[in-house]
DNA sequence: ACCTTTTAATAAACACGTTGACTATTAAGA
DNA sequence: TCTTAATAGTCAACGTGTTTATTAAAAGGT
């Protein structure tokens, strides 16, 4: 039964079903169990490449970063743009350090800063995952019609908003046009 | 610049802009951003009565079969209905046993089951939070329009149906309403 | 009846996320 | 200048999720 359906349900029947069900609640959960679905979804697809999600996070933010001339990135700025703790990029930069995909330069003009940089290794990996991935995620989005899937982005780019994303409407930001406003 | 506003763009910057964020990647990095976010303000919002959204989830569900008749739940049947695998569910309920909000009891039939119960101190718990918790969801749904809280809900569906959600079209099954296809 | 396959729960090892405490360094203000 | 506050990074402890392997019990096939 869809919500869309209860809209025509005595209104006996119709508060039952909201007194047990209330739409917010399901809005909430299908939010949740959606972004958890993807989530599984792509780090299943990336498996065969040894990766996780979070670190294609990682290899997108400072590719893109290094395709715009800033090369090696502080760890709090890459944890910003993955809306993410500081100690967890800790965690993360480490994974990515053992597996040889970046590496840690202290910054010459700031002591406290450690600057992570893309190594050949990943850019070359990052080059070879991107295509795939990104025709992959095209084809999983292929079940909403064109104006479906602009009326879903206008709607969590209020939800971010609301959520008190840092990372919505900034300009050229770390976002990576993941901005809906 | 929403995505709208790039169709009215020339051609040109319209092939930088989607070349460097296509829409299906944005739908995607969006729909995980708002998964995040919400968990967290969930977290935040529990973090108050000592619980874990997760915790909650639980509660939630067995309050739901309780009043439904049905007292004690195996450990993998909650496991289906989060979409969580059994093994999470072990320490799950390891620590609602701890905090004396659950009990593991055997099944007289089938001795390989141990039947999860929710202890009085849980139903007391439960009972005491969901007022309050519907009503901050409600507030934070509030954004969207009537209209398009519908219409995400129908996007929603489609995605969990494309990402092969089991709970997806279980007519009174563990999803709890949350199907909306 | 016996053997094989499936199922329920657990455990170990790992990735990822949090908070809170800590060190080192830089920035700011009396 | 000296004290104080803010910032960058790390670490420890914890919760949640995964996969893989193991044990015990149930179910099925010959």
């Amino acid at each position: 039964m869809t919500l869309a359906e209860t809209r025509q349900l005595p209104a006996r029947i119709l508060n039952d079903f909201e007194r047990s069900h209330p739409q917010p609640l399901v809005l909430v959960l299908n939010l949740l169990r959606v972004g958890s679905l993807l989530d599984k979804e792509i780090t299943d697809y990336l498996s065969r490449y040894d990766l996780t999600g979070p670190q294609v996070g990682v290899l997108r933010i400072l590719g893109h970063y290094y395709e715009h001339g800033r090369d090696g990135m502080p760890l709090s700025e890459i944890g910003e743009c993955l809306a993410v703790t500081k100690a967890n990029m800790t965690g993360m930069v480490d994974r990515l350090e053992r597996d040889g995909l970046v590496v840690r330069e202290s910054d010459p003009t700031d002591r406290r800063i450690k600057r992570v940089r893309l190594t050949p290794k990943a850019h070359e990996l990052h080059g070879r995952i991107k295509p795939g991935l990104l025709q992959y995620l095209t084809e999983l989005m292929a079940v909403l019609e064109a104006s479906e899937k602009e009326q879903l982005l206008d709607s969590l780019g209020k939800l971010r908003r609301v959520l008190g994303d840092a990372a919505v409407s900034e300009p050229d930001g770390c976002d990576l046009g993941v901005v809906a406003q």
